[in-house]
RNA sequence: GGAGGGGUACCAAAGCGGUCAAAUGGGGCGGGCUGUAAACCCGUUGACUUCGGUCUUCGAAGGUUCGAAUCCUUCCCCCUCCA
């Protein structure tokens, strides 16, 4: 088997695929460019999607080049899924921002600067914004019929739940076919990669491009990742896990890791990180949380940096372990007047945003989940000041997990 | 276009004139147990509060009433069946 399949899928990345053994060859006997398309209604990815960037990253590993189509064209469509969310509307502005910011998340995982590997990024609103309907419909609504479109998982779970599609969602798979079909001929694109819910679209690519250009090309797709707990990857509990510093911090991200599911660790070690599938399986007896640690390191170093990585390693171990005040965690400002005559303690957390609203630190107080340097506050009418802090700093933790540091200025 | 059903908090779903800031389940959050896991158990889940209350919320806008999520009117949206 070629080398790229053979790690694709020890690496846990392999769910299906249209032709394994001739893409095999293919792979063997040459570098072929493949494409995974990204959704650009956000301003940034989360760990949802990262599992396909570890893909592109396989790719180059390989000496294969990625392309990244960041979906101008189909955003502005919208896959309205779900049941009664009416779909926001994005502006151009919008989302031409957020390709932008989505791109520099691809520089910090890519490899960019050897000129045979690194990205091609495409928008297919340069094609798709172009097109005219009757020659569409000619060219390549010819290509498919209505009864295969039919069968399409996709399409069948909402028919038989008697939900509705509308006509624009049934479209938007012969987009993606024509997304497919447009690569293939201007950037001789030759594989198509995906989530599994995106066979379908991917298997209608590679039939439209062989029907219109008798060219054979190949979909491969990933499995879709959850946690243990049964939860969607990404879309978290406690919002989103951005890849982006801007809207989560390296600590966070590392946090994030370092609270992986137990059955989960060596899994996840596999798939989002660099290191050896087998040096991995060797350490399946090792301590848990020391795998744990090592997963946060490895993935916040590939994505914020090794000093970052190190930094909340130290900063964890140090608040965590050691339960001082890790130096490094998250801050916050305070000036030190507004505190010389004290502030009522439900004031305090909100002006340090640690909870929103006083109701709420009022409810968290009485659950005992507030503490000030390490003890807990009983009671919402406590009056903090400058007695609270040794060298203008104090430890404010909420929960067992999130602690933050108010710095007196 | 015709007939019917429906829009309730993060989601699902009760309520159908006062006792409703709204049952119940899920999810979230906090606590306990632990290992910064999982499972389990307990608490909590609109905002403000001098803890007496006050304010805003049940698709939207009006109206009836001492009083409306509940009744009426108009509008918007969704679903099913027929054409």
């Amino acid at each position: 088997m070629n080398k790229f399949l053979k790690e694709f899928k020890d690496r846990g990345y392999f769910y299906q695929c249209t032709s394994e053994n001739e893409l095999s060859n293919l792979l063997d006997s040459k570098s072929i460019n493949a494409y995974i398309g990204f959704d650009s209604t956000a301003p940034s990815l989360h760990v949802g999607s990262l599992l396909q960037i570890m893909c592109l990253r396989l790719l180059q590993k390989h000496g294969h080049r990625p392309i990244v189509l960041l979906g101008g064209g189909t955003t502005r469509i919208g896959d309205p899924s779900g049941k009664e969310e009416t779909r926001k509307i994005l502006s151009e502005k919008e989302i031409e921002n957020n390709i932008k910011n989505i791109k520099k998340v691809f520089n910090s995982f890519l490899e960019t600067t050897n000129p045979k590997l690194k990205p091609i990024y495409v928008n297919n609103y340069d094609w798709l914004g172009k097109l005219n309907y009757i020659n569409f419909l000619r060219e390549i609504g010819k290509h498919f019929t209505i009864n295969k479109m039919l069968s399409f998982e996709s399409v069948k779970l909402r028919l038989d739940r008697e939900q509705s599609l509308s006509y624009m969602e049934f479209n938007y798979m012969i987009l993606q076919a024509y997304d497919f079909l447009e690569l293939n001929k201007k950037k001789e694109c030759l594989l198509q990669i995906g989530g599994s819910d995106q066979w379908g679209n991917i298997v209608n690519g590679v039939d439209l491009i062989k029907r219109h250009s008798s060219n054979q090309v190949f979909g491969l797709t990933t499995p879709l990742i959850t946690l243990s707990s049964g939860l969607k990857m990404g879309k978290t509990e406690k919002g989103a896990i951005w890849l982006d510093s801007k809207f989560l911090p390296a600590y966070e991200y590392w946090q994030f890791w370092r609270n992986t599911n137990d059955e989960d660790v060596i899994r996840f070690l596999k798939m989002f990180t660099d290191l050896d599938t087998d040096l991995i399986d060797n350490k399946k007896d090792e301590n848990i949380n020391d795998l744990k640690i090592l997963l946060a390191n490895e993935t916040t170093s590939m994505l914020h940096g090794n000093k970052a990585a190190l930094i909340a390693e130290k900063t964890a171990r140090d608040t965590f372990e050691k339960g001082n005040i890790g130096k490094n965690l998250p801050s916050v400002n305070l000036s030190k007047g507004t505190l010389k005559n004290g502030v009522n303690i439900l004031d305090f957390i909100v002006s340090t945003k640690l909870l929103i609203s006083k109701s709420e630190a009022r409810r968290v107080i009485k659950n005992r989940g507030i503490k000030i340097n390490n003890s807990v506050v009983d009671d919402d009418k406590l009056n903090v000041d400058l007695s609270f802090f040794v060298n203008n700093i104090c430890k404010i933790s909420f929960g067992k997990k999130k602690h933050l540091v108010v710095k007196l200025i």
